[in-house]
DNA sequence: AAATCTGTTGTTACCGCTATCAAAAACCGC
DNA sequence: GCGGTTTTTGATAGCGGTAACAACAGATTT
């Protein structure tokens, strides 16, 4: 920048400003500037910009796991809309470890990211305070969590699990079986589990914890779970497959075993897949609005970052998800 | 850090030194920093860090689309290798677009990130010279491209491509169609296209335009595909979807309408997607090397960037793939 | 015992940019 | 054409660290 200025015969704050403020500089100067910039091929450094202006243009994301197919809309969404403000995305794993994902939070605070999005709501106290402390702005999105730290964009996975179980219990099944990844350190799948639960005490069904399962993902989990819940407890009526693609390998396995879906046994799943809508019988499930997700979450951090809109902290939006009925149930 | 320095008396070099080099510091003057460092929460900046030792710990990745699901076990080799040397991950996507690509080469450059990960093999001229420019490694690993910009960590689509061709061939499969998604800006369609081409030559098959079909992403275009291909060319016998989910797509078309697979007509696909083994028929396909590119892609940059190792300047590994033959051919 | 070496700590000058305020230039009405 | 205002430009001091070298002590050599 120094040399740009040299050989413009300008001081070092006209081309700061030609780059940064053009409306705060005159044509003439803006032109000649920008000229030398192309010439020399400057490239400004924005390590220093965001030293100097203790502003950075950069969001830290930490999912649970990278390779979940789950996270990529909710990612679009985030990126297309920082992108267009000029702002970066540092993704990381957390591996669904609280500690890891503290250390990360230590991490990204250090890098000086201007805005945090966590998928994962449960945290250790230590990230809670250095986030609080820190004073940066926070969305959380994987579930509407009962002690926010900050911001939260999500759909509830609770009213999400209670509504598809509700919706098997009025089409009159009875024996509902449920499954869902592993709830250790996953709150997503402990609220839903808890919304079936609800939703089961409103029926009036009785809960059977022999067919409300856990396990992990995969299609080859939920062949397996499909498999074990119907020889174990013969009178099940619907399964309930809160997680994953663990639907679709609950389906595949009835097609192996012949077993007739809706009539032996209905099938319900969480997530939207494409591949729902395409197998035969086709599955119902929950739209989940993860693109939405991601969108709302870029703009309501851009609003507190580049707006300082502070009346924002604290606030809780929760996306409408919408019950898809298909040939399973 | 001024501040930890004048509690813990010592000098602000004692305090750097103390947290990056421990060893050039003693046990007694480390250990009062670290108690200052804690008492007070002391979070180093990073940014600073970086700009005064010109040294970086971010890597910058562009995949042409975030919500691929193909791209995601790449991914994640490539955080897990980085992680553990303390280095972060930026992703940004160009939506197949050469021009985005090199602008967000600029921002990435501009962010001064210590390397650079492409998954495109196409690139802007400019875009190629400012990476010569800043000096900074380079890898690519979407594919195997004719002239590297720097390291490549690939399979061969090509050969990928002429391998399971030529496996349909020897199979006895006399008219093989070939679908795959659009080759505009996308050189792996179009090294996949070239391989097949190859192998039908190398088996003494005439090449037939009308069952060569580009087609976007997605179950359903792989369903049009095969329902188009068949109706329009009934004598065709096979068809090789070098794309993404497009094969599972076809299958269920098949399914729906009654064709046998293979009976008549075989289905071979690109990439071992979870979901291929446990339909039925199984699909047979290419298992591609995704997690290790990502894992090998992050190694041999921390060796250029952590150790200057400059002889790998250029390096092409050419990772291997596996043809998994299975019931649907 | 003087000379040299080694290990630890401190001083100072930046890294490349922005904030801030001062100076200069341009504009204004009267 | 003059004081006053606004706009444009420049000088300077950091932002929070690290590099490079100086200073000093204690250990080792001769």
């Amino acid at each position: 920048m120094r040399d740009v200025a040299v050989r413009a015969g300008v001081s070092i704050m006209t081309v700061s400003r030609a780059l940064n403020e053009p409306g705060k500089v005159s044509p003439e100067m803006r032109e000649k500037v920008l000229r030398v910039v192309r010439e020399i091929g400057y490239l400004p450094n924005h390590l220093a910009g965001s030293l100097s202006s203790s502003r950075s243009t950069t969001i830290g994301l930490i999912v649970p796991s990278i390779d979940n197919s789950i996270y990529t809309q909710t990612v679009k969404g985030l990126s297309e809309v920082l992108k267009r403000s000029g702002f970066q995305l540092m993704i990381a794993e957390s591996g669904y470890d609280p500690n890891e994902e503290e250390e990360l939070i230590t991490i990204f605070l250090s890098q000086r990211v201007s805005g945090l999005v966590l998928h994962s709501t449960e945290h250790t106290p230590q990230a809670a305070e250095k986030i609080r402390k820190s004073g940066i702005p926070v969305v959380e999105n994987g579930n509407i969590p009962a002690e926010p730290l900050d911001m939260v964009v999500s759909f509830s996975n609770h009213d999400a699990a209670y509504a598809m179980t509700m919706h098997l219990g009025r089409l009159g099944y009875r024996k509902i079986a449920f499954a869902s990844l592993y709830s250790v350190h996953n709150d997503r799948s402990k609220d839903r589990l808890e919304g079936y639960h609800a939703a089961l005490g409103q029926l009036g069904l009785e809960p059977d914890p022999r067919i409300v399962l856990e396990t992990e993902r995969g299609l080859a989990s939920g062949a397996e779970v499909m498999a074990r819940v119907v020889q174990s407890v013969p009178e099940v009526d619907a399964l309930f497959c809160a997680g994953d693609v663990l639907a679709v390998g609950a389906l595949f396995e009835c097609q192996k075993r012949g077993w007739d879906v809706p009539g032996r046994i209905a099938l319900a799943s969480f997530d939207d897949v494409d591949l729902l809508r395409h197998v035969s019988p086709s599955v119902s499930t929950l739209r989940l609005p993860r693109y939405d997700i991601g969108e709302r979450t870029a703009r309501i951090l851009l609003s507190r970052i580049i707006d300082g809109a502070e009346h924002l902290r604290g606030s809780v939006i929760d996306l409408k998800f919408e019950l898809i009925q298909r040939e399973s149930t």
